[in-house]
DNA sequence: TGGGGTCTGTGTGCCGCATCACAGTCCCGG
DNA sequence: CCGGGACTGTGATGCGGCACACAGACCCCA
């Protein structure tokens, strides 16, 4: 029980409830585990609420008729998904199903909008959160349009780092392991493509492979490569910026990620 | 004067505002004049504030280092635009431009928030148009990820349909003016492609082209091409749904519109 | 009512990348 | 510790769609 409201508190935007406003929410609220590749909703299915991850890692993709998958986002624990349901009763329109075995909380939409109105700035954090997802979504339908292949997958490895990166003396670790079926289904190429690039990448010197983790040996080549807005390898380029010449330096936002939240 | 709070009041989110709360906002929004191709804000512009659009139409595009123009969304009358500069004060990454000679309202981050503060419902208004807005895009993103050039036109051509669409004897006419080069920019494609796929489609007699404003002659078939979802197309394809036959139909919702929020 | 600028139509190469097919490797669970 | 299933590497082949080039049509406005 106590361990279910941990687990509420766990999202940033419950933090600022009241002990009681926790109690009450928990008890409207549902858990449910779901295993490995389980589907927590599909396309069609009527959305009545927002799911938040406790445990576990979930997949948000679209299968296109040909059974090729699209993948539009991964949620890590303490995320908030779903959450377009609070715009409108119409149905998903994609399918969301967890990666490994996870847990996750069901949140009935009345409750969520009775929050809403209870909790002073909550509302506000909700629009930011759909702020911050629009906004990188933009930056994804924008890499999308006019890139190669391969300018796209080395977008993606930046991005990666930015979230999941781990830097190190070799380099940064990109610390998630997606398989190469996956990064292609994020980029909109094939399995066999993406195995080729980072081949190249390997021979070029950019990246580094072992054991199915890639290591970006080669930060400043690899924007080099993609005409990047500067800013989104944040703190990693550490202290290379000149202060007269290069981006505005607009992540004053300094917290490491910008998302959580 | 008068005149120009009446432009604030066309926008939906403000028409609940007091008169006061108008007169105040209309003391502290700027009130400006763009012509033909002229820009609004640039990428890297400092964000200071909110858009709203009065007259005109404005394109939110993207330059590649290449020269080509990515079109992410077009700005009618009464729309806000630059709303994302409500979560953080990051720059723009896009610009605006006017396709034809346009008055916007500028309104001030500050005065905007403050608003947010006053009326009660307004903070929901502006989670919802995010909302509406990523639907959209998301809904674009998986478009552009799996599919060929054509099903990207028509998927294109059945959304304007929806957005500017006006049925009529001859079929579903599009009721806005836009070259080749742009249809391109939205798709990603260029627009050589698109004007023979044009071509073709009229061959076809899926379309009309008449001094360069496009007829969907036969939405069905259209729809076929794409795996679309039959929603998007509303009322225009009136009662032709076979319950049991076509496509999947997880369109259950029969709301006819779905936008508009 | 022209005339210049913008938009549309069409052809020809060529290259990126999807597709198919199959071999080799990893890795996890029993 | 071993076997089977998932993942990774690589080649052959074909096609979609882009780049470039130019001709004709349209349209606004001077």
């Amino acid at each position: 029980m106590s361990e279910r409201i941990w687990y509420l508190k766990r999202c940033g935007l419950f933090e600022r409830l009241t002990p009681v406003q926790l109690a009450r929410l928990e008890s409207r609220a549902r858990f449910r585990n779901f295993e490995r590749n389980e589907a927590i909703y599909l396309p069609g299915d009527q959305a009545d609420g927002v799911l938040l991850l406790s445990t576990g890692r979930v997949r948000i993709c679209d299968f296109t008729s040909g059974g090729k998958q699209a993948i539009l986002a991964f949620i890590d624990p303490g995320e908030l998904f779903g959450e377009l349901a609070l715009v409108d009763a119409s149905p998903r329109e994609e399918r969301a199903e967890a990666v490994v075995a996870s847990t996750v909380v069901l949140v009935p939409g009345d409750a969520f909008r009775e929050l809403l109105d209870a909790v002073p700035g909550l509302s506000l954090g909700i629009t930011r959160l759909f702020g911050l997802r629009r906004r990188r979504i933009e930056r994804r339908l924008r890499s999308l349009l006019f890139r190669s292949n391969r300018e796209r997958l080395v977008s993606l490895l930046l991005d990666l780092a930015d979230q999941y990166g781990k830097p190190n003396s070799a380099g940064v670790v990109i610390d998630i392991r997606l398989s190469h079926q996956d990064l292609a289904g994020i980029i909109g190429s094939t399995r066999e493509s993406v195995t080729i690039m980072l081949g190249e990448l390997q021979r070029e010197g950019l990246i580094r492979i072992a054991r199915r983790t890639i290591v970006l040996t080669n930060l400043q080549r690899l924007c080099d490569g993609v005409d990047v807005d500067p800013e989104r390898t944040r703190g990693l380029l550490d202290g290379a910026f000149k202060p007269g010449a290069s981006a505005p330096n607009h992540g004053q936002n300094s917290a490491p990620t910008g998302r959580k939240m």
